[in-house]
DNA sequence: TTTAGCACTTAGCACATTGAAGTGCTAAGA
DNA sequence: TCTTAGCACTTCAATGTGCTAAGTGCTAAA
């Protein structure tokens, strides 16, 4: 158990050293304590909370900043969200006001204001039901024998892909082949569809279509863009700016992991469940960002499901700043979405 | 005029330090070259090299580099494009080995190619028809009021966009609408559309739809996207390579640049006019490129139009390979993107 | 015109010096 | 028992010094 003084200290040097990136000394945090004591005090209580693993030295002689499980107590017991600042809650709520005609626009948008609000590279996941459905499929013929499919599934999202139909397909198979998929897989939900894709559905097509794999490729090449292209990056470049010397190897393997939907996907995977949720140095499954800190808080859009927004940032960022900007951001995202839902569900 | 041994040694200078990047003394120099002289005399060579302007120091008393002149003459003059290497043809033909159903990605992926076989950053602009004409408009309804449009032009290109639609437009208004643009604007080039969409359109459309501006707008728009969304950049993050010390700054702001579409147009303009164009230091017309070379090369895919390949690198990138590298390249892109067009075309 | 020789310049590196900031420890005071 | 002044000690970072390697320009002789 921590004495009140120590809870001072300990709270003091990660505000201190968030603030301003030096390691804080027994003299200058003296003169900012609100208590009476001397730095040597300072100094035997800075040594007691180093044997508790709240903080540590970069260099023997040298000031304490907080040690990976020093910011864990700080983020579990002593930091209070800050308020949103106003004039960043207004800026959030003017990027929000303009028509965005897709929800891919929005969720986009936010990555790029998170990023720009926080000076961190921000993520953000679109809303996502857990089963989500099939809503509708459609083939749109181009001319020169290509097709459009496009897919809508009943959370508003829409993909589509070109692609070539080989000659020896005729229009009346094709025909045949849409209407096996509106009839039976339409209103069934993503899983379902892809269980019935390996098992009956080749057998039905192949009675219209010689080579019903090409096709169903097709298909399923969309189903899956339509389950994991939800991401969003914004402000990669920030990454540049929190590590003195970027060193070249490893920006470009962070660059990288960030191209790989499915990684990324693991680090935020388990924030779901939690409301906020803050993942400090090698607490993130990730080895790459075992650096960084990232910030994950849902937001929820009703029944139109749950997405995530999160942020990527240096271990020593300002928490209690950065998580009430999260938590102000995600409310406004969910807002605007909600919006968004009413306008395409009632008119 | 310069002499035969100038020649030489201007020749061998830009090589080896394009080689290797230190610079150049003249006993390291006399070493590699193929006449008997002393380094004395090299040097009064160079010095009268670096009086014409053709060489420099890195201070008064290093070896010498090349000037912006001096490798402005050497690609002008000494420079034989080197025959591209039989691994590489390799990679590049296996590469275009897959099948593609969007000349998009034909085009994204040589942007990736391209920087991998150069490790330099590179762009490709998808070939262009001056007069690239609006071959169709179709709108494809998605249920819940909203409506996707897609518009196919004559070189291939698909575009298309997912918009909302006003309660108050009843669904046989916007069968009249379409049935307008596909009478009256399919057949004409993009040039001629823009012009009718400013005129008569917005009149003929105002018969069915109260506002026609929203309608007009989302149809300006996906036009808009086909005339500007045809660049792809690959390797962006080599630019961290060549540069001992990235500094962020710069770097931020050249990423940015990547960003801008119609800047980077403005960069790789001029060269539809040329074969293959090599632009050394300041002479790029942008000034956040003026520490960089850039060697462009249209590509002619018949009547479909031409397109460009480029590649940024340091000045000091060794000319000769690079040329002959983007020279065979194009050649592949082009003939990859002739079959392509033969598939759509012919079957 | 070429060359050997020489004095001179510079970058880059290893090394020492110094001052600022910080620590731990001890012994005395409250 | 807790607090504190004082002091010796450590480390970083900045600065300066000396040395070497690589290069140059110039001169005078071949």
């Amino acid at each position: 158990m921590l004495t009140d003084r120590e809870l001072l200290i300990l709270k003091a040097i990660v505000q201190i050293y968030t603030d301003d990136g030096q390691p804080v000394g027994s003299k200058a945090l003296v003169s900012k304590l609100p208590i009476h004591v001397s730095s040597a005090t300072i100094r035997n209580e800075m040594a007691t909370l180093e044997e508790m693993g709240l903080l540590k030295k970069t260099h023997s002689s040298s000031g304490r900043v907080p040690s990976i499980k020093g910011y864990r107590y700080y983020v579990d017991h002593l930091l209070k969200p800050d308020k949103v600042q106003s004039s960043d809650l207004r800026k959030i709520r003017s990027s929000f006001n303009q028509q965005f005609q897709e929800i891919d626009d929005i969720v986009a948008e936010s990555a790029d204001m998170l990023s720009q609000l926080t000076s961190y590279t921000a993520f953000t996941v679109k809303p996502e039901l857990k089963d989500a459905k099939l809503e509708g499929f459609r083939l749109v013929p181009l001319g020169n024998h290509r097709v459009m499919a496009i897919l809508v599934t009943d959370n508003g999202s829409v993909q589509n892909r070109t692609f070539k139909v080989p000659k020896n397909v005729n229009p009346e198979a094709l025909e045949s082949v849409i209407r096996i998929i509106n009839d039976q897989l339409v209103g069934l939900t993503l899983g379902e569809v892809f269980k019935r894709l390996e098992t009956d559905i080749p057998i039905q097509v192949g009675k219209y279509i010689e080579t019903p794999e090409g096709f169903l490729d097709v298909f399923e090449e969309i189903l899956k863009k339509s389950s994991t292209e939800h991401f969003f990056v914004g402000g990669r470049l920030n990454l540049l700016n929190f590590s003195k010397h970027p060193d070249p190897s490893s920006i470009r393997s962070l660059y990288s992991l960030m191209g790989r939907s499915t990684d990324l996907a693991s680090v935020l995977g388990g924030s779901l469940d939690h409301n906020i949720q803050v993942q400090i140095g090698n607490e993130i499954t990730n080895n790459l960002l075992k650096n960084y800190s990232l910030i994950t808080a849902t937001y929820d859009v009703d029944q139109h499901g749950k997405g995530v927004i999160a942020i990527l940032g240096p271990t020593s960022m300002p928490y209690s700043r950065m998580i009430g900007l999260v938590g102000a951001f995600r409310t406004e995202l969910a807002q605007r979405l909600i919006d968004y839902y009413h306008d395409i569900d009632d008119i």
